[in-house]
DNA sequence: ACAAAAGTGTTGTAATTACACCCATGT
DNA sequence: ACATGGGTGTAATTACAACACTTTTGT
């Protein structure tokens, strides 16, 4: 409401308003996003992002939270509002707007029983961002978020989400190599992590890959921001692996 | 739109949307917000932040700009999404969702003539962060502008918007000092701004300020991002100065 | 023995800090 | 002369990249 109410009442409109989700997973060392194929018109056969209406006793995490739940029975993995998406145009039904939020999850068994996932499934980003892939701005949307995601994961313990409960620093040296399509040096960053405080605490356990030396086991530390960062190297690096 | 259509038409509801403006200064040393005192209901005799509603045709940047020229009468300031306030309660009136701006203006005569903001006015970020000062959600919108400002200072040029056409690198130190609430070194300060590619350029004018040696006078450079970063030593501080 | 992955040591370089010191101006 | 703010020099510290080298497993 704030000012301006002088502008006039005819020029106020109403819009309908989404959640849309980004739910990135690394699979395959492959960074993979939760999709749904759509049924009805708009953009039958076309997928998109998982996302619906907010109602009406809901601020727009709160719908997110709901969302996410219903796609993947997980609670409690992190959503990041990305930004709204406001574009007049954007949804040919009408003006709808989109909150559009992003999770990163860890490598789940999806579809999970007794969701609504049932249409849903993880597809690389690279196939997901392929001309006309996705339906109204999500293609937009979806280079938002793994543009967010690079960038967190050189300043946040972020990357711990994309593990499972317990992993391996290999694993998490995996998890940036694929989002930042780049390769990091094992060694420094095995340092660089056991180094930086909080951010992963050896479970004494270790785990026999099949080759090559047992990796020892970490859980995540209690740690959310990092200090210092972890900064890529090849600022201009597009594409994940 | 996306998906869980399922979840019925009747949860679907219509809501107004609204783009607020946190426009940030540096005046008397002190970090300053632009604000307008409200006349109508609900809030009366509170200020809020200047903005109004989304207009058919627009999207939320569009809309901002046009709020932003017609408050300020300056065009080409930046303009950062910060986030959408959604709470369902945040507007007595009904649903109104804000979608919310940062700008960084420099130390401007406001009102400025022959715009909206005849009622606007420049006042000190700690005084509009008082108990029940600012209407709506502003005040949790404020706070989460200054924390954005605070941190795109430590990654990106913006403190050159801070300043005018030409300033000198202490006035740019001052910014920071203000916006941080914590001293920078001067020393060490010049001579990071000038090692750092294309933040400033020199105009080759000088600036006596009255008292002590004349300081060079600069321009905003081409760069946008700071590599390395200026990271700011006291990460808990609150409070700008 | 060898490949493979985990992990340690070490060296050179870049960046930051803290502070001594000099410069140019007004009073 | 001296206060004031602008600016340079420099040494100690920290962080990082690169890479040689060791460890522990499976085949």
């Amino acid at each position: 409401m704030s000012s301006s109410q002088a502008a006039g009442h005819r020029e106020r409109i109403l819009v309908q308003v989404t959640v849309d989700l980004v739910i990135l997973t690394v699979r395959d060392e492959t960074l993979q996003v939760l999709l749904v194929e759509r049924g009805n018109e708009p953009f039958p056969n076309k997928h998109a992002l998982p996302g619906g209406f907010l109602r009406p006793a809901e601020d727009a995490l709160t719908a997110a939270r709901r969302e996410l739940l219903e796609e993947t029975g997980l609670e409690r993995l992190s959503l990041d509002e990305l930004r709204t998406y406001s574009s007049p145009d954007r949804d040919p039904r009408g003006r709808v707007i989109s909150i559009a939020f992003l999770t990163i999850a860890p490598n789940l068994p999806i579809p999970v029983a007794g969701t609504d996932a049932v249409g849903a499934r993880w597809l690389p980003v690279k196939v997901a961002l392929g001309e006309g892939f996705l339906a109204f701005d999500h293609a937009e949307i979806l280079r938002d978020a793994v543009e967010r995601a690079r960038k967190m994961l050189e300043d946040t313990t972020v990357a711990v989400a994309f593990c499972a409960d317990e992993f391996t620093i290999g694993e998490l040296r995996t998890v940036y190599e694929v989002v930042w399509g780049d390769v990091v040096d094992a060694r420094n960053f095995n340092r660089k992590i056991k180094k930086t405080d909080g951010f992963v605490v050896a479970t004494g356990e270790f785990r026999n890959t099949g080759v090559g030396r047992p990796a020892a086991l970490y859980r995540a530390g209690p740690a959310k921001t990092l200090y210092p960062a972890i900064l890529r190297r090849t600022m201009g690096s597009d594409e994940p692996e």
